[in-house]
DNA sequence: ACGTATATTCCGGAATATGGAATCCACCAT
DNA sequence: ATGGTGGATTCCATATTCCGGAATATACGT
């Protein structure tokens, strides 16, 4: 029976869960539906995360995430070597280029933000500290999947959303891997419809300060 | 058999090893130290979390908060009918006296921020969203214990940190049960050493207004 | 090349999670 | 009040799953 993914059945489940969750609030008969689970099991899994307060409670006594993974989440981004430097390198990035920076890591099929910051401009693109966006699409996502061009970045317009465009460049480790992609991201009508030649440079740049600076030498 | 608090023994070895994870990265030994576990338990929960994203290994091979946390404490901000209330009634409080604004629940003997607004003075007091902090120190804490005054506000000074002093209400449901706390906080030279005359209608009103964009009636 | 410290895998035994079925509870309509 | 319905919650015997001592592998320093 080779149907646990991780090796331990419980934890599979409980993931299974929290993801469930994370999409929408949910009773614990849609907990059984999204999750495969048998009720009396999704029930025992779910109050037993509830105790730790990974999930709570909501106010019709649907199951929602709970306040522990907010602290979670904020010590994951403060334990990151990456994100620190990030900010730094990114403040850069922003002041350089005038658009929104940000720095993604790849989880799963998905990339999650690490770090952004926003461009003063009154239009511009806003992607929130753990937002998840998807792989393929974007030039963040795509370098993740080591799609990279002869001059390191990586350019693309209106593929993940209408009216943007952005360019990014991996942050490379030691061994060569693609551990993190940086880009900037604003309105096609200030970046164009080409914006690889005048952005790339600048975020090849900070995508080699960051590894730098997050020891990845 | 008592020894499991939430009556399952490998969800409550998985909290325990991200709560060991959260304050700093551990390597396997300094993982069986922190949580009790056998090598063996400790490395296979801990490799299970990994397959989820929960855990991440550090450059060094040591385990780390992982990346699909920030997605779900992002998540779990977002599906805070509270916080999107308080973000609202927070930016209007800080704009009314100046100061630092803040909005945390109860989690455990802790308490967690949940929303943060700052203020625009150059010497001010910082909370990220997500940080934790003390129950019994801090006027904000000592809400959720229930120990408000009779006008509904609680002031402090120089209980938590030195040199600040905050004013604190709580946001209370249907039932009267204190769900979270509402309070501004910042340096005593403007908050003087009796702040709650000055500050607290104005809390009062903004934890009122919360509970009611929340829908708690 | 050797020794040490660490991480990782193995595997039999035993505690633990499982889920069908029964129970309880809140709410609504009669 | 009373019966009925859709849910959540608890029970419990069973088998599955997890546990952890011991063996092995790996990395590193000398």
């Amino acid at each position: 029976m080779e149907s646990t993914i991780s090796g331990v059945g419980v934890i599979d489940k409980a993931a299974a869960i929290l993801s469930a969750v994370a999409d929408e609030p949910l009773a614990l008969a849609g907990l059984v539906e999204a999750t495969g689970l048998a009720r009396p099991t999704a029930h025992r899994l779910a109050t037993a995360l509830e105790c730790h307060g990974l999930i709570r409670r909501d106010p019709d006594g649907r199951f929602a995430l709970g306040a522990q993974l907010l602290a979670l989440g904020h010590a994951a981004s403060r334990s990151w070597p990456l994100a620190e430097a990030a900010n730094f390198a990114l403040g850069g990035l922003r002041d350089q280029t005038g658009e929104s920076a940000q720095l993604y890591v790849r989880q799963g099929d998905r990339r999650v933000c690490l770090a952004s910051l926003e461009s003063g401009h009154g239009l511009r693109t806003i992607v929130d500290t753990g937002e998840i966006l998807p792989l393929g699409l974007g030039s963040g996502g795509r370098v993740l999947l080591e799609e990279v061009g002869p001059d390191g970045w990586l350019a693309s317009v209106e593929e993940r959303q209408q009216g943007v465009a952005s360019v990014s460049a991996p942050v490379v480790d030691a061994a060569g891997r693609v551990v993190a992609a940086v880009g900037v991201s604003g309105p096609i009508q200030r970046l164009t419809r080409d914006p690889g030649p005048r952005f790339g440079p600048a975020v090849v740049a900070a995508a080699v300060s960051i590894a730098t600076d997050a020891g990845l030498t």
